[in-house]
DNA sequence: ATTATCTATAGATCTATAGATAATGC
DNA sequence: ATTATCTATAGATCTATAGATAATGC
C-alpha cells in the first residue's frame, strides 16, 4: 500500500505529507502569497513542478491544510453539548472544557497551523469560503455556551451574543500568538485561559473553582 | 505650500497620502505580498511607475503605515503613566482608561490599520522590527498595569506577567477583527472590553463600575 | 528649478503544463 | 500500468530604473 521508492530518488515519509507540513510551516512563517512554490519545492528537496504530482494548485495545498487544522475542533463541538444533558454540568463546565480542548488542539497542531486561519487570501479568496463558516461555527458554539452562563446578570456592561462569542473566541486564539512568539503552552496556561473566558463571562471565582475541578474527569470521558 | 497640479492630471489631494490611504486598504484586505504595485497605482489612477517618486520601494510604504499606526499609541502610554501620580487613580483605573483609548484608536484608524502589524512580512521582514520593538513596548505596559492590579490574589489562575500582558493586548484587538466583519465600535462595546480587561486582572464588578465612573474624567484631563 | 507624472523596459520572478524517465507492482 | 519524479518552457506577472514630458513657482 504504502509506496516505497519511485521516480529519481528515495522518499523520506509520505511525500503528499511531507509537501503538506512543509508548505505549512512555509505559510505560517511568510504567509501563502509570499511562499512560493518553489520555495516549498526546494525546502522538500524536489523540483517545483513535481508539486503538481499531488496538487493540482497552490491553493489546493493550503485548503487541505485549513480542512485538517479545523475539522476536529468542529467534531467536537457536538460531542461537548451533548455532555451537557448526560453528565448534568453546567454551562459553565461545558465552556471550560471546550477551551481547554481548543486550547491544546491549537498547542498541539504542527508548526502552529492556528495561524492559516488568519492569512489575509483565508479570509478573502472564494475556495477557502467554507473554512470562515467553520470559524463562524465555532465561533457560534462560544456564543451559546456563554450567553447561556452569563444570563441574569445585569445588562449593563454584559457583552451581548455575538461580542461574546467573539471574546471567547480571541482570548483562546491567544496560545496561537503565544506558540509564535516560542512560548510553550503549559497546563498552567491552559487553566488561566479557561478562568478569563469564565471570568469575561461573569463567573466568580467560587464557581470557576467548580468548573476547573471537574475539567479532567469530563474530557477523560470525553476520550473514550 | 501645496502642490496644486502638475503632471498629466490633476491630483484630488496630498497625492502621498492618497497612496498611503489606498496601499492601506489594499494590504488589510489582500496582504502585503499579495498586493502588487500595480493594483496600488490603478486604484489611485495612476501609472505604476509613478509611485516610485513617493516611495524608495514597495516596503516603505508598508513602513509608514505602520509607523503612523502605532506611534500615537505609544505616545500616549508615557501620559497615561504620569497620570497615576498626579490623579491619585489606582491601577485598575489607569488600565481602564488605556484600553478605551486603544480601543477608540483602532477603531478609528483609516482602513482599519490595525491589521497590518499581523501581516507575516511584518513579522519577518527586518524592515520592520522597529514596529515589532514597538508592540512590545505596548504589551509591556498592560503587563506591568496588570500585574500592579492582580497583585495581592492567589497565585492559582492568575497569569504571569508576560501572560497577562499578551491575555490583555488581546482582549483589547478584537476589536480589529470586529471591524473586518463589518462591525461599528459603539461605546458600549469600548466598555465591555474594558470590563473584560479588569475581569482577567481579577478585579469585582464593583471595582470596576467604580474605574468606569472615573474614565470619561480622566480621558478628558488626557486631551487637553 | 521643482514637482509629479508619463512611456518603455530590463531582469527577475512565479504558476502551471507537456512530455520524458525511472522504479516498482501486477 | 502506476507512481513519482525529472527537464524544459510558455506566458504572465512583478519590482524598479531610465529618461521624457508637462505644469507650476521663482
Amino acid at each position: 500500500m504504502l509506496p516505497k521508492v519511485a521516480g529519481g530518488r528515495p522518499p523520506r515519509m509520505e511525500p503528499r505529507e511531507e509537501i503538506l507540513d512543509i508548505a505549512a510551516g512555509l505559510f505560517v512563517d511568510r504567509g501563502f502569497a509570499a511562499t512560493s512554490t518553489r520555495d516549498i519545492a526546494e525546502a522538500v528537496g524536489i523540483r517545483q513542478a513535481s508539486l503538481y504530482f499531488h496538487f493540482a494548485n497552490k491553493e489546493e495545498t493550503l485548503g487541505e491544510l485549513l480542512q485538517r487544522s479545523i475539522r476536529p475542533t468542529l467534531d467536537r463541538i457536538e460531542k461537548i453539548e451533548t455532555l451537557a444533558a448526560e453528565a448534568g454540568a453546567g454551562p459553565e463546565v461545558l465552556l471550560h472544557v471546550l477551551v481547554v480542548l481548543d486550547v491544546r488542539t491549537l498547542a498541539a497542531a504542527p508548526r502552529n497551523a492556528g495561524v492559516l486561519s488568519s492569512l489575509p487570501e483565508v479570509q478573502r479568496k472564494d475556495v477557502f469560503e467554507p473554512f470562515g463558516a467553520a470559524r463562524n461555527e465555532l465561533q457560534d458554539a462560544y456564543a451559546r455556551l456563554g450567553t447561556e452562563i452569563a444570563v441574569g446578570h445585569a445588562a449593563a456592561m454584559t457583552p451581548d451574543r455575538d461580542l461574546l462569542g467573539t471574546l471567547l473566541l480571541q482570548l483562546v486564539e491567544v496560545v496561537i500568538g503565544m506558540r509564535s512568539h516560542g512560548h510553550r503552552i503549559t497546563p498552567a496556561i491552559e487553566a488561566i485561559v479557561a478562568a478569563s473566558c469564565l471570568r469575561v463571562c461573569l463567573v466568580d471565582q467560587t464557581r470557576i473553582d467548580g468548573a476547573a475541578a471537574r475539567v479532567a474527569d469530563l474530557i477523560g470521558s470525553l476520550e473514550v
